[in-house]
DNA sequence: CGAACGACCTGCAGGC
DNA sequence: TGCCTGCAGGTCGTTC
């Protein structure tokens, strides 16, 4: 479910109601997570404070006062802050209880997400090999066309390689790719520098146009306050199958690429 | 090293 | 109504 807007939405919304809050006690429903949580983890949790909330790739960090929880929604996860007069659903895998009272509520059905501690994020394997958060100075055409060079793969799955972008999921992918009019199944390593620069352009700018909105709300993504996401309403081409292209009323395509959907203008994207 | 693919898991929509 | 199939926002690990 979440890509880099919503984990961001997320992470926004966390953070006045955690920052500087004392960890009154991790409660665990269920520890079968994609990693199996440690079962010592609630016992060394108990009684941390929570400094800030970072962002990396989908990632959240909570910094600590000692070490770092590395939290991933996964597919279908999402964090919520709810109160104890809140019963939790089958799927409410843990809470994060602070000493104010507030929850910090996981939901996560498919229960693809992570819940893991680190003293040191940034060198943990799960993150150590991420490539530049595309909102970061780091980003741009020039890096995209110089790590594509010699790269036979699909630009589409060039573009959901976290160890060359990070945070690009499939909605936002597809939604780039269509801004700069490039067929999703393109080979990498031959596309132009040109349209490189254009394509890290669309994606900057549909990534920060979502994150203004909240997000996309395919069927069940809720911000911290429970909130819908709003992007889903300026999607051109995700999930449009069949429905007329935005820029010349032709009808979207949609086939599978590596066995996941692409959806695409073939008039518009070449 | 890069590319392809299976694996993990549940819920839901659509067809019959 | 109920069963079956396919599909879903991620990404790691294995194999070639």
């Amino acid at each position: 479910m979440p890509e880099l807007p919503e984990v961001e939405t997320t992470r926004r919304g966390l953070l006045p109601v955690v920052t500087g809050r004392r960890i009154e006690r991790l409660w665990v429903r269920d520890y079968r997570l994609r990693w199996p949580i440690d079962p010592g983890l609630p016992a060394r949790l108990a009684g941390l404070t929570i400094r800030t909330i970072d962002r990396r790739a989908k990632y959240l960090i909570l910094h600590l006062s000692q070490g770092s929880l590395l939290i991933h929604l996964g597919m279908s996860g999402s964090l919520r802050v709810v109160t104890t007069a809140t019963a939790p659903a089958p799927w409410d895998l843990y809470d994060l209880i602070l000493a104010d009272g507030a929850i910090l509520r996981l939901r996560d059905p498919r229960r693809f997400g992570a819940l893991l501690w680190t003293l040191t994020p940034a060198r943990h394997p799960l993150l150590a090999a991420i490539g530049p958060e595309p909102l970061a100075d780091a980003f741009d055409g020039q890096y995209l066309y110089t790590r594509s060079r010699g790269r036979r793969v699909a630009i589409r799955d060039f573009l959901l390689n976290s160890h060359v972008v990070a945070g690009i999921g499939n909605i936002y992918a597809h939604e780039a790719l269509f801004a700069a009019g490039i067929h999703p199944t393109r080979a990498a390593g031959g596309i132009s520098r040109g349209r490189y620069e254009r394509l890290a352009q669309a994606l900057i700018a549909v990534l920060q146009q979502a994150i203004a909105v909240g997000g996309t709300t395919l069927r069940d993504f809720a911000a911290s306050d429970g909130r819908p996401g709003y992007f889903q309403q300026q999607l051109c081409v995700y999930g449009r199958g069949g429905q007329p292209c935005p820029q010349c009323q032709r009808p979207i395509r949609r086939q599978a690429i590596s066995g996941r959907g692409s959806y695409f203008c073939p008039h518009c994207q070449r």
